[in-house]
DNA sequence: CTATTTGCAAACCCTTTGCGCTGGT
DNA sequence: ACCAGCGCAAAGGGTTTGCAAATAG
């Protein structure tokens, strides 16, 4: 069973790597159908689907949003403005936050997202 | 709008209050029809929706979950067990976390979940 | 007695899936 | 030419909502 390179794979991949934040299945496929029209929902499910397994997509799931999904690059975090909705990238993560766990739990790997108001809200 | 203490708000409050764990909407309802039989899903819904929107309960989302509601008592965060799916609490929190935050920007809270394996399963 | 709250079932998302057609190789 | 992948539309699963009956105050 061998994959395709489709226009489909290439414009969503192309939509996700090129967003300057994190994105909506939704958003995906609004931006998406910017440069081919017929790109339809279930393949932008289909695609993030096969991408989140492949582990090259990650997905940032927050509290009453539907998930997000961004290219899977170095570990970071997250920001969400509770003004304006949008999610940021945020640099850095402090060493210590492995002593919080428990004696005998194996911590693999973590989230963290602050909320609050973004430079352009505040 | 007076609000009213019916038997179901006590019983989904009871339940959430004695769990030792956040809880699902689902299982808030097995395990307040325990109490009550006649309770169904929507109130537990609306009571949950009541509970959150009056910051009484707290929404635990982790990505590919379906969302948990626990009390709302002091700042903690959670560990997630890739091998059983329970979610424990943890506690404590550093202070140098708001310093990831870059300038300008105003953090109000954050969350913050471990995945791994809790201690039955590591 | 009156207005809120409940339970039920239908309506609504959002996401997944079956299927015939398209198009990559 | 073959078959993975697409678009469509229907199905699924979880959550919300309209409404008549039940019930707290």
């Amino acid at each position: 069973m061998q994959v395709r390179n489709t226009k489909q794979k290439q414009v969503v991949t192309k939509v996700i790597q090129e967003a300057e934040c994190p994105l909506t299945v939704h958003e995906v496929l609004a931006r998406g159908q910017k440069m081919l029209p017929s790109l339809s929902l279930a393949t932008v499910y289909r695609e993030i689907g096969r991408l989140t397994e492949a582990h090259e997509l990650q997905t940032v799931a927050i509290p009453g949003d539907p998930p997000r999904y961004e290219a899977h690059s170095h570990h970071h975090h997250h920001f969400k403005c509770t003004g304006c909705d949008k999610v940021y990238e945020i640099e850095g993560c402090p060493k210590e936050l492995k002593s919080l766990v428990p004696k005998g739990f194996k911590p693999v790997t973590h989230d963290l997202t602050f909320y609050g108001l973004c430079k352009a809200c505040n």
